[in-house]
DNA sequence: CTGCTTGCAAATCTTTTGCATTGAA
DNA sequence: TTCAATGCAAAAGATTTGCAAGCAG
C-alpha cells in the first residue's frame, strides 16, 4: 500500500520531521504484521539500521500517534496504531501464545467514554487486553 | 490486615511453596499501594532484600495470581491483584502522570464477557488502561 | 535432615546517550 | 549550506542465572 507511505510522509513533514531512509524502512516492517517485540523488529532489519535508530524512531512513531505499544504478558510489543488499523484490541492465550485482534465492540467504546466523564477526564487512549485459553487449548486442557 | 497475610500464607502453603520471610516482607510492601515499578518496590526495601529476591518472588505472585502488573505509558507496575482489590481498572492522565483507579462499570464487563464467547475464548483475566487528560491538566493546557 | 529459598556476583538483555558523520530540504 | 537524523560505541538500566549457604517444614 503506497497510500500507508504518502500518508506516513505527510505526517511526518506536518510535524517538521524529515523523510528518510530508515523512518520509511522501519513503517514497512510494521506494516501488515502482528504486534512485534523490540528485538523482533530490529532483527528483520538484519543489520540495515541500528538499534538506537528503532529505538529513537519508534519512540518518535509513538508520539505522532502512529504506532502503539501493547502488553502481552510481561514485555510489551509494537504495531501501527488505529490510523492504520481499525480499531481493534487483542485476546492473547496463555497456553499457546495466539494473538487475536477483535474489531471493538460498541457497548464497550460507549461505557469507556462514560467512565472518562464521569471521572472529568479527557480520554485520548486506551487499550483493553484480554487473556484466556482459544478453543484449542481449552479443548486440550481436558484431555 | 492480619487477614490478607493469613490469605497469603494459605495460597502459598496450598500450592506448595513455603512462607520465608521475604515473601511476607515483599506482600506488605505491595499491601494499600498504588501501582509500583519495580525500582520503587525494591528501593522500598532497603536493601533488605535482594534484586533477584524481589524478581523471584514477583513472578511467582503473578503465577499464583496474587499480583499483577499493568502498564502505565512504557514500563510496566506492579499491584495486588483483584483477590485483595476489588477489581478496577486504570485510567492515567498522560499531563501529570496521576493514576485513578475506577470501579468497573457492570456493562464494560458484560461486553467483555461477551467478547469472550464470541470468539470461543475461554476467558481468564483482562485489563483495561485508559489514558488521558485529568481536569485539572485539562484546564490548564488550555490557560 | 532435605530440598526449597535466598543472597551474591556475574552474565544477559534492553534501552539510552554522546559524539562524529551523513543526508534531507 | 544547515540542522536534523543516523551509526557506532559505550553507558546505564533491567532482568536473569549459577552456585554456595541458610532456613522452613
Amino acid at each position: 500500500m503506497t497510500k500507508n507511505k504518502s500518508l506516513l510522509e505527510k505526517i511526518l513533514r506536518k510535524n517538521g520531521y524529515s523523510v528518510t531512509g530508515p523512518r520509511q524502512r522501519i513503517f514497512e516492517l510494521l506494516v501488515g504484521q502482528p504486534p512485534q517485540t523490540m528485538r523482533a523488529l530490529i532483527e528483520r532489519a538484519n543489520g540495515e539500521i541500528d538499534r538506537a535508530s528503532f529505538y529513537r524512531v519508534i519512540k518518535l512513531y509513538e508520539k505522532l500517534g502512529l504506532v502503539r505499544r501493547i502488553t502481552i504478558g510481561w514485555k510489551y510489543k509494537v504495531e501501527l496504531s488505529d490510523i492504520f488499523l481499525e480499531h481493534h484490541h487483542h485476546l492473547s492465550c496463555i497456553s499457546c501464545g495466539k494473538v487475536i485482534a477483535v474489531k471493538n465492540s460498541h457497548t464497550i467504546e460507549e461505557a469507556i467514554v462514560k467512565l472518562g466523564t464521569d471521572n472529568r477526564f479527557t480520554l485520548i487512549s486506551h487499550q483493553l487486553e484480554l487473556q484466556g485459553r482459544c478453543e484449542t487449548c481449552t479443548l486440550s486442557a481436558v484431555l
